[in-house]
RNA sequence: UGCCCGAUAGUGUAAUGGUAGCACAAGUGACUCUGACUCACUUUGUCUAGGUUCGAGUCCUAGUCGGGCAGCCA
């Protein structure tokens, strides 16, 4: 069974989902603005890819999938200085991931030769090769660095047009220069050289003759504009860098600003989809296109607010100070918001998509609420994983009725949520494991687990009762003593017979050892990510580590495989420490519970 | 402090001048060999003050509150 299949009570036929920017596209396809709308998903591969991330995923591809466009993965590497070739193939592979099954058909297609493939392919990791397919070069994201050259032509232009100037100001200098929000800049005494010597000065830069940061590229526009993005904003800074994806060839590097405008023209970008941070760029971005004169249709910029979750943190900086300072296992660790981790936690790809775009599309600087998350994967979960028999803490408990060596076999249902459910083999043997937190010898109210004298059901098995308690000489409890009813057993003459409570068991014999690795939230606090001083509310519960019993049909499970515990949770094994034998599971989430828990249990 | 963006139940999000809906959360009940799932029901909302209009969550003005912008980062 897929775990991609969706929820059986999935809202199939859901209204349209709309928001401002849908309407701005579907306004332009219907004033044939556009033919086709093209978004593009621009990663700069300096990190790794989170939650964030996949909302922007989802908006970009999610238009293009609706509208019968296309979305190009494009990694915006303009910055050699902080990217590398490990983050290119990581958000690859994520991004591929993220959409499998869903948008993978609009992802845009790399012209051929735009680069040597040999170079890309060659000596990457297997998830890279195996996410942009070997066989198919034309597969592989696009990357703003092969635009080099062209933006440089592009440069050039704007120079000739009287649009730009080479700068000899210092950085310090330049930002003096700038002025402040509320106060005008001044002109840069290098704003009006000729067109000539702009000409050559760049060419020179480009040639390697002057050392970092000795003179730039910049737009002429207004030093007094309110808006400080347009006060002569730079286009290239010199920086003697080689590049991950092309190598020693450039010792000038584009900015963003005019690089992302360009690009998104080159490759006939019409929506340009950013967060709200970019929207004083916006300006930029449209005096930029609009001063090149180009013959086709310009593509434009809009924003949207950027994904906050409560109880996690979102920003890169932040993240990686988790993984640095080892507070995490790394960029993979189950409780990180990284699509890595999620992953690795056993959240489908399906479920994240569900959440995010459920969340909708504003402008409003929201707060995203964990549950609803939960929500989502809990509903994706619930309709696919297998359910399984799993004692986390387990309580030794002898049937006392049942003879040793003897085994009952009991059929147990594999998925209720299955239209014709498949059923397996259970053992029920003498000596059983019930959780810790089934019995209780002075039981609160309402408790409907086993108590003295009490009568419980083990699932798929029979009712039992508990007659006697056995405690050690420190008064920790050793066993219980049970009996257990027979007849209530399938097939027996009192199956019917109800008493209030189920709870879930293995046979002590017949089960299997395994590590179950059980996560809560990062934080404690809803806006950690908020605060600078965030790790004072880190979770020093996130990660508990039990050994548990499992029913034997554990023993191998595929790392797809989604599993329920039953009335525990949903659990995957481990991609990474999972070994034959040594089984190791991941708790993703928690069943809802419901029931009010008594003081001080856990 | 200059410019820009925003504000609808606890949270998120619809309503495009005409009955304020939905989801999550919370609560009550039904069902139950998962205190899950499912089902039914319930509570809770248009930031404030003016204005335009037959009619304002929506338009206008002012205020309040929240967010963003002063990298040779993206």
């Amino acid at each position: 069974m897929s775990a991609e299949k969706p929820a059986t009570n999935a809202p199939s036929a859901s209204p349209a989902q709309t928001d401002f920017i849908r309407d701005i596209v579907a306004q332009d396809l219907a004033t044939k603005r556009c033919a086709q709308i093209v978004t593009r998903f621009p990663p700069e591969p300096n990190g790794y890819l989170h939650l964030g991330h996949a909302k922007a995923i989802c908006i970009d591809f999610g238009i293009a999938l609706e509208t019968g466009g296309r979305c190009n993965l494009r990694f915006d590497d303009t910055n050699p200085v902080k990217e590398d070739v490990e983050y290119v193939d990581s958000i690859t592979a994520d991004v591929k991931w993220l959409i499998a099954g869903w948008a993978d058909r609009v992802i845009g297609f790399k012209p051929k030769g735009s680069h040597p493939v040999a170079q890309t392919i060659a000596g990457r990791p297997d998830f890279y090769r195996a996410a942009v397919g070997e066989s198919d070069p034309n597969s592989e994201p696009f990357f703003t660095s092969d635009y080099f050259d062209q933006l440089y032509a592009y440069a050039v232009a704007l120079i000739k047009k009287g649009k730009a100037y080479v700068c000899d100001l210092s950085p310090e200098d330049t930002d003096k220069y700038r002025g402040a929000p509320d106060q005008a800049g001044k002109d840069s005494p290098w704003r009006n050289r000729s067109i000539e010597e702009n000409l050559d000065l760049f060419a020179r830069m480009r040639a390697g003759e002057f050392p970092n940061g000795a003179r730039s590229l910049r737009t002429k526009i207004d030093m007094a504009s309110p808006n400080v993005w347009l006060r002569d904003p730079l286009l290239y800074r010199i920086r003697h860098t080689a590049h991950h994806h092309v190598g020693a060839k450039w010792v000038i590097y584009p900015l963003y600003d005019f690089a992302h405008c360009v690009s998104d023209y080159l490759e006939g970008v019409t929506h340009s989809l950013c967060t709200v941070e970019y929207i004083p760029h916006r300006a930029l971005y449209d005096w930029i296109l609009e001063s090149l004169d180009l013959p086709r249709v310009l593509p434009r910029q809009y924003e949207f607010a950027p994904l906050k979750l409560g109880y996690t943190v979102m920003s890169k900086r932040k993240l990686i100070q988790l993984v640095q300072e080892k507070i995490v296992m790394g960029w993979d660790d189950p409780r990180m918001p990284t699509l890595r981790g999620l992953a690795r936690r056993g959240v489908p790809a399906s479920a994240i998509r569900r959440f995010v775009i459920g969340t909708g599309v504003t402008r409003f600087d929201a707060l995203t609420d964990i549950s609803v998350l939960e929500h989502a994967v809990r509903e994706e979960l619930n309709a696919t994983a297998l359910r399984r028999l799993a004692v986390l803490r387990p309580v030794k408990v002898v049937l006392t009725n049942i003879p040793a060596g003897e085994i009952l076999e009991c059929e147990a249902t594999n998925n209720p949520q299955d239209e014709n459910p498949t059923t397996r083999k259970l053992a029920l043997t003498r000596d059983v494991f019930i959780e810790a937190d089934d019995f209780a010898e002075t039981p609160p109210p309402k408790y409907f687990r086993l108590k003295p004298g009490g009568e419980v059901r083990l699932k798929y098995a029979c009712i039992i009762k508990c007659d006697e308690i056995v405690k050690d000489a420190t008064g920790a409890l050793v066993e219980l003593r049970c009996t257990a009813d027979l007849t209530t057993r399938a097939g027996g003459p009192n199956v019917d017979r109800k008493v209030k409570g189920t709870i879930h068991w293995v046979s002590a014999t017949e089960s299997i050892a395994a590590e179950v690795r059980l996560y809560d939230r990062l934080f404690t606090h809803p806006e950690a990510g908020a605060e600078e001083d965030f790790k004072q509310h880190l979770n020093p519960h996130s990660l508990e580590v039990v050994t548990a019993r499992l029913e034997p049909s554990l023993a191998q499970v595929a790392p797809a495989q989604r599993v329920q515990f039953e009335r525990l949770g949903y659990f995957s094994v481990d991609p990474k420490d999972n070994v034959p034998g040594k089984p190791v599971f991941n708790r993703t989430i928690t069943l809802k519970d419901t029931w009010a828990k008594p003081p001080g249990a856990k």
